[in-house]
DNA sequence: CGGCAAATACTG
DNA sequence: CAGTAT
DNA sequence: GCCG
């Protein structure tokens, strides 16, 4: 039996174990039609990868003459003789696409090239170039050059109504050309419509309607790809035919072409012997393509489901919730709200893009990236450059023809040959596969121990590894089993004793249902118990196990590195309960308001930091010396300190606070909705306060004039009195809705409240099962915010709960208690599972988090409110997670598996 | 020079 | 899907 | 703006 087999069956099964499949014989023939199709797919991927063996030269131009490569290949293969003929035709092939583009499209018109990271080729700029100057256009390679042909202004003048295209690399961050259009005074809004990206240029001019649809053109880089047989292009039809075909087969004829095609897999094993390993991990490759189409699909069932749920959520929302009328929502009536133009529409951006292709007669053309990957890859060894393959790679991804956005995560990532075949032996030590649904008994987990003298060397893996900083230690050891995808690698724990194995199972619902020890039992604590300003309610107490992953010594010796360090990070330090430095702090403040408006994300952030740090200081400074030696505050900033105490006030905030602008935005951004980005457009608008927003109420969203309309209710921080009574208010609401089971539900008030400040700009309220059980009542928090509007404390809703992955809901309304004044009350509901890192982040404060969250990640975790995820970074927008989150049910928990000291509440004030 | 926390929802 | 807001 |  092949592995493949295995791995379907189990797949069935676990449908049958949850009891997706019905007795009805039309769903077995269908799962086995999925299983032949599968065998299909294997094969044909099976030749392919021999195919790909024995030409190996062809994939290298996909960064044609940006590098040396290409002439270098140019030249090994003009001796070679037989693939020159090859290039030449991309050549050619180039030259004509261009010239199918519409040649009054650059008439008379002036294009300017981002050239900064450009990924068209240079070749490929100067055709176009050579077309625009051959019809009348003029070509610039940079705003700057355009701009410099001008004398006076007014030849600038001059040229205002002359139309110019700006083509520039699809990469390009959309910040960036702002900031470049805007040191010339062009606005990124007006201009943005004449902003062409060059990669999909064709594609995107026809969204633009630049240009007629016509669909003669395909991206190079596809046609590429296609030539390479890396898409079905073409192909879809016989494709078809042969799905029809399977499809008419009873099973035992189905079953046929399944044994026939396993034989195959096996015997073309057996064929290559001295290429045994290749072989295998080809194998590997394959079982993971599979189980990750398995996990693909499961997915998408989640994925609609869930859309189910959205739109019924959606439905009760305009609907007013109505518990009855909910009952009685047909599936029509659904279908017919979703048509409605009061709903959204949730159809995937890649159905939409079919049903365009519809009426072309064009298949939408759907990339096969993991094959992709697997061919750049391969070829990085002849080119001896460094060429960023999973850049280019997720290029493609990101094109909006291939876009699908069911196709996460679809990285193939390279695993040492010594991995591959610990990996097969475990195979076939166990004949099973210990996936999610494995671990059954201890011993199969202790086979992810690994001594530190085997540490496995590995070379290839060494560009991906965005390790830091290092001299003295070389983190480009650690092994990438830690990170990789195969299903009986995702989680690699070793567990030090019966109750961290318990708590992991327990978690992950993995098996058995554990009898509770008496120490469960006993806690029945704080129940129902009124808030209490200093005292925090305890979650049931759990062992404190820390952090059951300890994996490699590459990942031991970072750890220690962080944690050596960690006195740089403001999570490790925490706050005292005084502020020493209030008029330092308050200074930078108005300078950190303003850059934050200007949305200059490195300046807010390092005054974010540096305010950070000096309210984490626990003396007042009195000279700039006392802050000298600090990491995190530079030049500038101990400047501005200097000034601060010389003169009580820093200039350059007076300065820029006073100016007009500023203070509009400030003031239109303090309504609920409107951010610095929409507050500045408004100031544009000529809207300077809040009497004339009032009268222009069509520019605002539903939110925003809700926001508006309590304005000067909801600007007032309320005193931490009120938020008391308000938190007693919805525990109360909530008794009264659940008599019985309230008490098996924490209700904690999360925010500035929990930190013990004074006052709160609003209420965050946790709900979080505490007894470690996990069934919520349907509905809770529908029904919880129905209650809470029925007793007239909810009086608007700006954000309904809706279902999301992670079984969290949050809803945020404002409320008033009686003769009080409007406030800002957000509800969560968090499954118990997620306990420790819900309050944890909803306790804030904001730097105090992401600071904890940026030490977790130098030390090469992920941490959020859905978990602490053991992950590698392959750059900086790519990041590969293990499936389980590290198991923590308490804060103390998350501040132990950082081998953090834990931080109360009121010392997180940073 | 590139990065700076992470995730979700809504809008147009 | 980018942008905005939380 | 600061860091590496």
């Amino acid at each position: 039996m092949s592995q493949l087999d295995q791995i379907l069956e189990e797949a069935v099964k676990k449908n049958e174990n949850n009891k997706r499949e019905v007795k009805n014989p039309l769903t077995k023939e269908m799962i086995q039609y999925q299983k032949v199709l599968e065998s299909q797919q294997l094969k044909s991927q099976i030749n392919q990868q021999h195919a790909k063996k024995e030409v190996k030269k062809e994939y290298i131009v996909i960064d044609e003459d940006s590098t040396d490569i290409y002439q270098q290949n140019k030249i090994q293969n003009t001796q070679n003789g037989s693939q020159k003929v090859k290039y030449v035709d991309i050549l050619k092939q180039r030259q004509e696409e261009i010239n199918k583009i519409p040649k009054d499209l650059f008439k008379s018109k002036i294009v300017i090239f981002f050239m900064r990271n450009f990924d068209l080729s240079e070749k490929r700029v100067k055709i176009f170039a050579e077309q625009i100057k051959n019809n009348q256009g003029e070509v610039y390679f940079s705003i700057q050059e355009y701009f410099e042909k001008f004398l006076t202004f007014y030849d600038l003048i001059q040229e205002k109504n002359k139309h110019i295209l700006f083509i520039c690399p699809d990469n390009i961050k959309i910040d960036e050309l702002r900031k470049q259009l805007s040191q010339y005074s062009l606005d990124l809004d007006v201009v943005i419509n004449k902003v062409v990206i060059s990669e999909y240029l064709v594609e995107v001019l026809k969204q633009k309607k630049y240009i007629n649809p016509e669909p003669y053109y395909f991206s190079y880089i596809n046609q590429l790809a296609a030539q390479n047989n890396l898409f079905h292009v073409g192909q879809q039809e016989e494709i078809n035919k042969e799905k029809q075909q399977i499809k008419n087969m009873n099973i035992s004829q189905s079953q046929q072409i399944i044994d026939e095609n396993s034989k195959q897999l096996s015997n073309s094993k057996v064929s290559s012997d001295e290429d045994s390993i290749q072989e295998n991990s080809l194998d590997l490759e394959c079982l993971t393509n599979i189980s990750r189409d398995i996990l693909r699909q499961r997915k998408m069932k989640q994925d609609t489901s869930r859309q189910k749920a959205a739109k019924k959520t959606r439905y009760l929302w305009d609907y007013n919730y109505d518990s009855e009328q909910e009952q009685q929502i047909s599936e029509d009536d659904l279908e017919k709200s979703q048509n409605s133009d009061k709903f959204v529409s949730f159809d995937s951006s890649f159905e939409q893009k079919k049903a365009e292709y519809a009426d072309q007669s064009i298949t939408p053309i759907k990339l096969d990236n993991q094959l992709f990957l697997s061919k750049v890859t391969e070829n990085e060894e002849i080119s001896g450059q460094k060429i960023n393959y999973l850049t280019s790679f997720k290029k493609l991804k990101r094109s909006p023809q291939l876009d699908n956005k069911n196709s996460q995560d679809q990285f193939l990532f390279k695993i040492s040959k010594s991995t591959i075949k610990k990996e097969q032996d475990l195979i076939q030590q166990n004949q099973t596969s210990p996936s999610k649904t494995g671990f059954k008994n201890k011993n199969q987990l202790d086979y992810f121990e690994v001594d530190s003298d085997q540490e496995i060397q590995i070379k290839d893996e060494q560009k991906y590894l965005d390790y830091l900083d290092e001299d003295d230690e070389d983190f480009s050891k650690i092994d990438q089993r830690f990170i990789t995808e195969l299903p009986n690698l995702k989680v690699e724990a070793k567990f030090k004793n019966d109750q961290q194995l318990k708590s992991l199972k327990k978690k992950d619902k993995i098996i058995e249902i554990i009898s509770l020890d008496s120490d469960e039992d006993e806690k029945e604590t704080n129940l129902g118990q009124q808030i209490n300003d200093q005292e925090q309610p305890k979650f049931v107490s759990q062992p404190n196990i820390g952090n059951p992953f300890k994996p490699f010594s590459g990942q031991i010796r970072r750890e220690r590195y962080w944690d050596e360090r960690k006195d740089h990070f403001i999570c490790a330090t925490g706050a005292p309960k005084e502020n020493f430095n209030k008029l330092i702090t308050e200074e930078l403040e108005k300078l950190l308001k303003i850059y934050q408006q200007e949305k200059d994300i490195g300046r807010s952030i390092a005054y974010r930091k540096a305010v950070g740090i000096i309210k984490s200081l626990d003396f007042q400074i009195k000279s700039v010396k006392d802050v000298q030696k600090i990491n995190g505050l530079g030049e500038k900033t101990k400047e501005k300190i200097k000034e601060i105490l010389e003169t009580g006030q820093c200039q350059r905030a007076q300065i820029l606070t006073q100016s007009e602008r500023n203070q509009a935005i400030e003031l239109l951004s303090q309504v609920w909705g409107i951010g610095p980005s929409t507050a500045s457009q408004l100031y544009e608008r000529n809207i300077k306060t809040i009497a004339e927003l009032r009268q222009n109420q069509h520019l605002l969203n539903k939110n925003q004039k809700i926001g508006l309309q309590y304005f000067e209710d909801l600007v007032e921080r309320m005193p931490r009195e009120e938020a008391t009574l308000i938190v007693n208010e919805v525990i109360k609401g909530f008794k009264e809705l659940y008599p019985e089971e309230h008490d098996r539900y924490d209700i904690i008030a999360c925010g500035s409240y929990r930190r013990g400040k004074e006052t709160c700009g609003d209420v965050d309220i946790l709900i979080c099962r505490k007894d470690g059980e996990e069934n919520k009542p349907k509905k809770l928090m529908i029904n919880l915010i129905c209650k809470l509007e029925q007793d007239g404390l909810l009086i608007e809703h700006l954000q309904f709960p809706r279902p999301n992955q992670y079984g969290s809901e949050t809803y945020m309304g404002i409320g008033k208690l009686k003769d009080g004044k409007h406030r800002r009350i957000d509800l969560k509901y968090y499954p118990k599972d997620l306990y420790g890192y819900a309050l944890l982040y909803f306790t804030g404060s904001d730097y105090f988090n992401r600071s904890m969250r940026l030490f977790a990640r130098k030390k090469g975790y992920s941490l959020s409110d859905h978990g602490l995820y053991a992950v590698n970074r392959i750059d900086n927008k790519t990041k590969i997670t293990s499936s389980l989150a590290i198991p923590c049910y308490t804060e103390e928990e998350v501040f132990a598996a950082l081998n953090l000291e834990y931080k109360p509440p009121y010392m997180r004030s940073v």
